[in-house]
DNA sequence: CACAAATTATTGGTATACGAAATATTCGTG
DNA sequence: CACGAATATTTCGTATACCAATAATTTGTG
């Protein structure tokens, strides 16, 4: 067996975090799928799907505004509008006085696209969802909360 | 910042939708953060600490059966034997009769390597978790694991 | 004004993660 | 026994996702 030669006071600790890391994976494993299934049907995936709906909501964006939203990191959204704009779904352009920053902004083909798109939500979520009643759904939210607050949260912490 | 979707019915399922992404979004970033720790401090990585130590738990395993027990495409495990194998902390054998299988087995190396490595917990988990009661974190897991159940694999649906 | 420091976005390198195609081997059926 | 079907693994191409380094520009300070 596993004697861990930590001093881990709290020895429950590990068994539960190696629990929530499978089912997170089987969830991201679900989403990913659900990506895979609007790439070949629409062009599209959730990540893009994220960023096109948020520069069409809060208007035009500089790429580190969108970053910060999505918590993604620059380079990866750097690639996501790449492949936005090589589609013609948005636009980068240099507006801003501040000629470092790039805006990102809707084409016509972009909105076009945001209207005739299904919704880019699994019918899984919605028919599973529908089985909970409003206090289960706000539990669920709420834990998913509680471990995205205490999980997350960016700024310098390694561990 | 973001209103918690107060939903009901089968309106509100997409803002609800959206608001989990988001927050399970920011988990994934917090497991990924902690992943590249590691990798630079032990050079190793979460997905590999993962399958090494199923390897070590279930004894010698197929890639396929590994595949199913952690949730991942054999592609995908096929990569992180890759390295794992590379840094010799497992060996790929052909000991099935059946020569399409390969084994995955431990060296002394890998053995040695799971008694030396820290706990692949993050600190801010041990912490924040310590902060719940038993039975908050009952809710938490139930939670996830409904979460689970309701998007996870099933064979076969496309959405 | 000059020039270092800070900020913004891109590029390069590595590690997931997937499906599809290729490869090797075994199984099933005539 | 032959040969197509099924199975196990690897390889290939693409899309995340990160950090570090780079490039371009602006800001702050002497």
């Amino acid at each position: 067996m596993n004697e861990t030669p930590r001093q881990n006071g709290t020895g429950m600790v590990e068994p539960l975090f190696i629990h929530l890391t499978k089912r997170l994976r089987v969830i991201a494993r679900a989403f990913n799928k659900y990506s895979k299934y609007l790439q070949e049907h629409h062009r599209i995936t959730i990540p893009q799907v994220i960023c096109l709906r948020e520069v069409h909501e809060h208007g035009p964006l500089t790429l580190g505004a969108l970053t910060r939203i999505v918590s993604l990191n620059n380079s990866t959204v750097s690639g996501i509008v790449d492949r936005l704009e090589k589609q013609e779904l948005l636009q980068r352009v240099r507006t801003s006085s501040d000629r470092r920053q790039i805006h990102l902004q809707m084409t016509d083909k972009g909105l076009h696209f945001l209207t005739t798109i299904p919704t880019p939500v699994p019918e899984r979520f919605i028919e599973g969802m529908s089985r909970f009643s409003d206090s289960e759904i706000d539990r669920i939210v709420w834990a998913v909360d509680q471990l995205a607050e205490l999980l997350g949260d960016e700024e310098h912490q390694q561990q």
